[in-house]
DNA sequence: GAAAGACATCGATGAACATCAATGCAAGCC
DNA sequence: GGCTTGCATTGATGTTCATCGATGTCTTTC
């Protein structure tokens, strides 16, 4: 049930491959295996699903717990979670009548570092104009 | 120019409107703005174009060096840039003949925070287990 | 094993999107 | 003024996507 995600972690070298989106351009291949998980996140619907995963306590959700949360179909449902875990965000597991969901931390962490910079950034001096520019 | 961007930054409030996705469960509207900017990032031709603009030594890029890059048309490459700007992740200025885009970190750097989690988390062991889930 | 509940999958449909050719607009040059 | 170059906008078109109802699969219970 868990064994149709994106390789986009890399199993080892996940770090080693990618220094960020900040440093140094992308190849055309880095930019589509990480565009599909940013694209999974651009959906409110999904988003709100990730967030509510992420955030429970216990660390899992039963689907029955999200389902209702929203106004929308259950199958509707069903397919952004499916999406949310091609993506490698998160992952599943039935335990008996229910099937329970969870964050993988791998992802998120991955694509925080994809988006930070190298703390002291020379930042040329825009903060002065950007705003300013009517 | 620079006038239309989203308003995910909150000018001031921004770090204390939204904890991170990870912590709390998104409302629809804070899951609706990030969506926005989410989604512009989740195409490979932006993601390119977003790390060839905030990889620059000088810290802003001209157009022309930008299109040539991609087998795409002009058309097609000047709409991704707006829907970069409109995202609030670059911006841009004419000066002359040439129109030059450079990177808002502000809203990487909020991306990253929304997708980081509070260091020490208790992360229930799912190590162990999830990779074995047949 | 029949019935009921929880989720996933399928097929259809309307909306959103990526792309291009054509055109518009601004700036520099003759 | 007219011409050229750089980039944005417009309108059209094929594709992808979000959503739903119907249906299938798995599990528990009786």
């Amino acid at each position: 049930m868990s064994n149709q995600e994106l390789v986009v972690l890399g199993q080892g070298d996940a770090a080693a491959c990618c220094p960020g989106l900040l440093t140094a351009p992308l190849d055309e291949g880095q930019a589509t295996e990480l565009a599909k998980v940013f694209k999974a996140l651009g959906d409110p619907v999904r988003l709100r699903l990730l967030s509510m995963i992420a955030s429970r306590a216990g660390g899992e959700v039963c689907v029955c717990d999200l389902t209702p949360a929203f106004d929308l179909s259950q199958p509707t449902i069903s397919h952004h979670l499916k999406l949310l875990r091609q993506a490698g965000l998160i992952d599943c597991e039935r335990r008996g009548t229910w099937v329970y969901y969870w964050l993988v931390p791998e992802m998120t962490d991955r694509l925080a570092s994809v988006l930070s910079r190298p703390a002291g950034e020379p930042l040329p001096d825009r903060a002065a104009t950007a705003g300013a520019a009517s």
